[in-house]
Formats: C-alpha cells, sequence, structure tokens
DNA sequence: CGGCCTGGTGTTATCGCTAACATCACCGGC
DNA sequence: GCCGGTGATGTTAGCGATAACACCAGGCCG
C-alpha cells in the first residue's frame, strides 16, 4: 500500500543536488551568476526526480501566468477556425498554454463575458478574433490595463490588429483577371459587416479602378457555397460576365457548379478566382485560382504583438498586415473571343 | 502620477467587510457556517472591490487547477472542429478554463509531447481526440495518474472513452434506404484508419444483414469532397446503384455532383445518404439526408467522464456513447422502377 | 447548573516559488 | 595588507489562498 508522494518540488531537487532551493530556482531562470558545475548537477537532479516547476506557485509570486486568452466564435468557418489553430501552434512554441473561450455569437455581452472569464483566468494577454463589426464594437466595453491584440478586426479602430491585407490579396487576384485580357470582373461579396469581405471588395475596386475598367455592380452574398450558387445562377445567365472574382473559395464552389449546370465552361468561357485557399480548392473542378492567406504569419504577428504588450506595456507599432500570396490554379483563362 | 495599486487580495475584502480572510474565504466557497448578515456583508465587498480570487494561489494550496487540456489535430475537418468547440464550450460552463494542444500529426511523438506540456501546466485532467489508429496507440504512452478521457478512439481499448454511436447512426441511414424499397445500399467509405469510418461501415453492413441484403464492394475513399466525387462518377456508371450512404457529407457531395453531371437524378433515380450533418448540407442540391451527430452531448458526457475521475479517480462506467440521429431531408426516394 | 456539543468566527501554518538581501571567498589596487 | 568589488551561493520574507485547529457563545442534556 504505497502512498503516492507528492510531486518533487524545488527543495526536493536542492537537496539531491546539494545546493540551496534558490540555486535551483536560479538555474530554472538561466541566471548567470551559476558556476557551470553547479548547474550540471542541478540539472541531472531535475532530469532524475523528473522534476516539473508547479506554475502556480511562480505565477503567484511573480504576479504572471503564462496564458493567453483567446476569444473566438463558436464556428466552424474556415478561416477563423485555421486562424485559431495556428495561434494556438504559435503560442504553444513559444511557451505559452492558450486558453479558449468560446462565444456562441459575436455580440457586445457575450464577448464581454468571455474577457471577463479570461480576465478571471490572469492571462497574461487576451487575443479577440473579431471579423465583424459587431464584435468590433464590443471591444469598446473591454477594460484598459489587459494587453488585448485583435486579430481580422476593424481597420478604423485604434486597438492593436493584425490582419491580412484583404485589400492587395482582392487586388491581385482581380489583376490578374484583368491581365489575362477580360475587360472587367464581376465579384461575389462576403457579408457586408465583415471586415474580410469589405476589404476584399475595396481590392477587387481598385484593382478594376486601376485600368479604369467599368465596375460591375455587386452581388451580395453570405460565405455560404449556397449562396454562391445562387449568384453563380444569375451569372450564368448573363453573357458579358467572362471573369468573377469571389469573396471566398466556397462562393467560388457554389459559382462554378451553377456555371457547370448552365453549361458555361470553366475556364474557357468564364473565369473564376476565389480567396482562403481551403484544402480542397486544388479538387475543385476546375482547380481553383485562388488567394492564400497566411494564417501562421498571422498568428506570429499576433503572439509578437502581445507579447510587446505583455512586456514594454506599449506597442510601437500596432498595426500589422500580412500580405497573401496568388494561387495559381486552372480556372482562369484569357476570354473566349 | 498615481501608481497602479495591486489587484484587492482576500485581506483587502476582509478588511472591508470587518471580518476575517478565512471567512471570505468561507463564502467564496459556498461554506455552511457564515451568518446570512456575514455572508452579505462579504460579499457586497467583493462586489465593490471588484475582487476576483487568485487562482495561482488556490491552485498551489489546494494542488488542483481548474484547467483542462485538450489535445487535437490541427486539422479543420468538420468533425473534430466541431467537437473541440462544443467541448470548450461545455468545460467553460462548468467552470474550468480548456487549454488546447495542438498537433501536426497524430503520432506518437507529437501526442506524448503535447501531453508533457499540458502536464507541466498541471492540468485537472486531458481530453484527446483521437479519430485514428495511430492516435490511439500514442496513447498507451501516457503515464497514468492522469485523469485522461479519449473521444472519438479506439473502441477496443480500455481507457475511458467517449463516442459517438457511429454504427447506429450508419445502420439507421442503411435501414431508411432499404425501407424506402432499395435491393441494396452501396457505401463509400471514409480511411480505413479511422474508426468513425470502421464504425460506419460495420453499422452498414449489419443494416443489409439484417434484410439480407447483398453486401455490395466497399468503396474506399478519404474524407474529401474530390475522392467522394472519383467514387460518385464510378458508381454513376452503373445502373443497379440506386442508393448510396457516404461515410461523410462532403463525400456525399462529391457523390451528387458525379450523379448531377451524368444526369442521373438525385434523389428520383439514385439516393444518397451523409453523415455529419454539416451546416451546409441543407442546401445541397437536393437538400441531403444525413445522420447528425450530437457533438453537444459527446462533449457534456466527456466532461461527465473527466470530472468524475478527477474527483473520485475513478469511473464507474468508462465507456459512453451517444446516439445520433436521423436528419430527413430530400435526398432519399423509392428506387425508380 | 456544569459539561458537552455545535455553529460562527479568528489564528496560524503551509503550499512552492521568486525577490531581496546576506554571506563569504577571492581578486586587484594603492 | 587593508579595502572595495564581484561572483557564487545561502537565508529570509513574502505572494494569496485553503486547511487545521483554537476559541467563544449558546443551547441542551442529565
Amino acid at each position: 500500500m504505497e502512498k503516492t508522494s507528492r510531486d518533487p518540488a524545488m527543495t526536493d531537487v536542492a537537496r539531491l543536488a546539494g545546493v540551496s532551493h534558490q540555486t535551483v530556482s536560479r538555474v530554472l531562470n538561466n541566471h548567470p551568476n551559476v558556476r557551470e558545475q553547479t548547474r550540471l548537477r542541478v540539472q541531472a537532479a531535475i532530469k532524475e526526480l523528473d522534476y516539473r516547476p508547479n506554475r502556480a506557485a511562480r505565477a503567484l509570486v511573480t504576479g504572471k501566468t503564462q496564458l493567453i486568452g483567446v476569444v473566438a466564435q463558436n464556428s466552424t468557418l474556415y478561416g477563423p477556425a485555421s486562424l485559431l489553430s495556428a495561434f494556438e501552434e504559435a503560442a504553444g512554441e513559444a511557451g505559452f498554454a492558450v486558453s479558449v473561450g468560446r462565444v456562441k455569437v459575436l455580440d457586445r455581452d457575450s464577448i464581454a463575458a468571455a474577457v471577463e472569464r479570461h480576465r478571471d483566468q490572469r492571462v497574461a494577454g487576451i487575443v479577440v478574433i473579431a471579423p465583424n463589426s459587431s464584435a468590433a464594437d464590443a471591444l469598446a466595453d473591454v477594460p484598459a490595463g489587459v494587453p488585448l491584440v485583435t486579430v481580422d478586426g476593424d481597420p478604423d479602430r485604434a486597438t492593436p490588429l493584425v490582419t491580412v491585407d484583404q485589400a492587395a490579396g482582392a487586388f491581385e487576384a482581380t489583376k490578374l483577371l484583368i491581365d489575362a485580357g477580360h475587360e472587367t470582373v464581376w465579384h461575389v461579396a462576403g457579408p457586408a459587416d465583415w471586415f474580410d469581405a469589405a476589404g476584399r471588395v475595396q481590392g477587387w475596386r481598385a484593382a478594376l479602378d486601376s485600368v479604369s475598367a467599368e465596375v460591375p455592380p455587386l452581388v451580395s452574398a453570405d460565405w455560404s457555397a449556397a449562396s454562391g450558387y445562387r449568384a453563380g445562377q444569375m451569372l450564368a445567365r448573363m453573357p458579358e460576365v467572362t471573369a468573377v472574382f469571389c469573396s471566398n473559395d466556397h462562393l467560388a464552389l457554389g459559382v462554378l457548379r451553377a456555371m457547370s449546370e448552365r453549361g458555361r465552361k470553366v475556364p474557357h468561357e468564364v473565369s473564376v478566382v476565389g480567396f482562403d485557399d481551403v484544402p480542397e480548392a486544388a479538387y475543385f473542378i476546375p482547380p481553383l485560382t485562388t488567394v492564400r492567406p497566411d494564417f501562421a504569419a498571422v498568428a506570429h504577428e499576433t503572439l509578437g504583438l502581445l507579447l510587446e504588450q505583455i512586456s514594454d506595456g506599449e506597442t510601437a507599432r500596432p498595426r500589422r498586415t500580412v500580405a497573401p500570396t496568388l494561387v495559381r490554379r486552372e480556372s482562369v483563362a484569357p476570354p473566349p473571343r
């Protein structure tokens, strides 16, 4: 009946190594003034006991945790989900644990409550994935004093923010179509209150303006393939439509399907470009030319911004933008003559 | 130049309420032996100071954290992502924070490392989402002594496990097709090393056996729409195929598309059923009849199992199964005569 | 009416760590 | 040869909570 002895503590390591617990602490924190030989003895003792520092004790005395709180919507949309996943990975590599507070809807109260829960946890910093305007508004309520970074949020707001350069990506996509010879490019847009969607509209329009092309009416949709399909059914009936830039890949999928049903060949009669580069995009028929946001880069920038705030309390450049890249596949061709 | 004073501690509350800090602690922990009047005074003081207990201090003395670690693959597949999201919500409601350790691939080393990171954090318990055999194997390495629950894992292993009853769902789906009058049902299966896929195959086969229907050859695929499309192209060419049960909705989508391209009408010539009930399924053409796993229920069972282990050290019934429900839409009809 | 239980409260020790200061040996400079 | 500096280590005092025990006032019992 062996009693489960408690986890080894610093003093146990100290005793085994024949030093004081403070020296063990110094070794753990890479303090310079420790003799090499001592350091090795301590490290050996740590390994022998399978010692792991008690974070609660450390947090208690330093007043800081190694926890980052993330507030994200309870959705499975590709963009936000990928972002979250990338951030968790980046934070993990930097030695931070990530605590995710899910929220059903991105409104003021829910976000405020999630932020409160994180503050209860005494997280070192908070990341809010706030891709639409209601979420961005909610941030006004967040008390200052907690390092906070917004991702995908409102570009017009003053809080530290990291975003993909939607406009640049959309510009490039549209430009690709123009350069292929299309007179103009139609756009199937995402929900108007999403910043990502707005940025993409802006880039699309800028590209058309840059060559003085006519700007066709905007086709509004949500993010779903279903709404893309409906938009596509309309566009397919219009012979003058030869190029469509969709605000995301799912919309593009719907458009592809509508075109195919109506017998309009992609890319030979109509070219289509998407945004996101979802994993399936390469298997669409035809494989979809699209814009790939670098979620890993966004995650790293976000973490960097947050860590700066945590250590300095301030950030020099509280706005970071990550450029997406165009992925050329087979859904773009010159227009039929 | 006002100095930022530190957060209020229990003693501050005690002083304001005119009691000892221990009484404050009693109020916080709902200890019975506190006079109602005292309780109210303390609660008022707590509110006035916006006091929040320091979890690190509590964890230090109790030896327990309110943190649950989750190990999940860094993927955006609908099933695992939904599960994770549901679990985060359930745990949040129970007052636990969830720390997610993402893993690129579900192999032994990665999972072991993620589990180690969580143990470093001194999580109260660990949940591993282990949907395929390599992940399940890795669990053999996890040291005992940490409360651990596997989700979607290997049904043949002894560890506490929560799963959706894949076989039952598949049985029901297949039975629906048989009852509609189809002589047999074809199956497009997910990856063979995924337990979900295996369970669905099993249920499909059982349903066919139950009416002594002929078991057609299994069509293997991965989880993607692309592979469903390829499978569908094959099936569409075979006039004897009138009913197809797909291992998930994306596969079904691919099959639908292949059927439509080949002019085989769904559901009048071919019936199709999926699994997962992804949000878009209702917008497929035609709206897809599918099987909906109750992710929220899985999350709750998982949490329950974990909490039992945390408090008792043991669990009476370390295996929980959640029955999925059939969602009838418009992709099933009697076979053509 | 004294002893004992019990409900409400306070006092003290303790968790495992880091910060701050104390100590001590050794060094070089005047 | 004494003194201040410096590098390596030890000692002590908290951080903010809970646990364990001490205490005191009443009520009930015999």
